[in-house]
DNA sequence: ATAATAATTAAACAAATATTTAATTGTTTA
DNA sequence: TAAACAATTAAATATTTGTTTAATTATTAT
């Protein structure tokens, strides 16, 4: 075992306390899987212009209506996009701020 | 085919050239799977707190070696996290500065 | 040199997840 | 009410990915 930092679980104990929850990380965990996949990516990425329906949605992406449908039941679950039904049609738009704010940050990221 | 926004490609192509390119999208989901399982986000939380050793990493966090090893590497490859080796030991860190800022507006949103 | 420790790698296994196709629901309009 | 359209759901398949175990590399100390 290493001896170096942690020779016993004294100063494991000092770490612990400053993390996060399982519940808490759990959560984070699957927030970050909605923006984590190469499709949904897509979806998001095209909501942060505005609100759309599914139809035009797989239209754009040139994916199927069923795949969309699919991811964005996941990101409503996940509360990262928000739905509005009007006759025939469901629009969806990014649920919060955050959202565009955790995004605009990843793309910050990848052009720093 | 849906038929009341985008009743031609004409619509279409008025959005498709302000999405990210196909190579950044898929950056982009790469840097969030990253975030995006409960193992690997928890030693990114630990990461967080400043640089640790895998051993620590994975004492602290109660798994084993090879696990944090494993996901460490996937985590080097995204450039989420750097690695400086001295002696025996190999001590990882948050890469860049994004990495922390991403963290605390996921944050930031779960506990809206 | 040999033993011990930290870390990595590889292979095997288990589990989760994305996609496709087909069928279904619900709303509007003819 | 019947047809058309938007969206969802379900089942099946294919792929990816997380975890475990065992073996290996590399560095330090005896």
């Amino acid at each position: 075992m290493c001896e170096i930092k942690f020779v016993d679980e004294e100063k494991i104990s000092i770490v612990r306390p400053k993390l996060l929850n399982d519940t808490e990380v759990l959560e984070m965990a699957n927030i970050f899987k909605g923006f984590s996949d190469f499709t949904r990516f897509k979806i998001i990425n095209l909501l942060s212009l505005g609100e759309f329906c599914v139809c035009d949605i797989a239209a754009v992406l040139n994916i199927s209506d069923p795949l969309v449908s699919h991811h964005l039941r996941q990101l409503r679950l996940l509360r990262i996009v928000k739905a509005r039904k009007q006759g025939k049609m469901t629009y969806y738009s990014l649920d919060d701020v955050h959202i565009l704010k955790i995004l605009k940050t990843g793309i910050e990221h990848i052009r720093e």
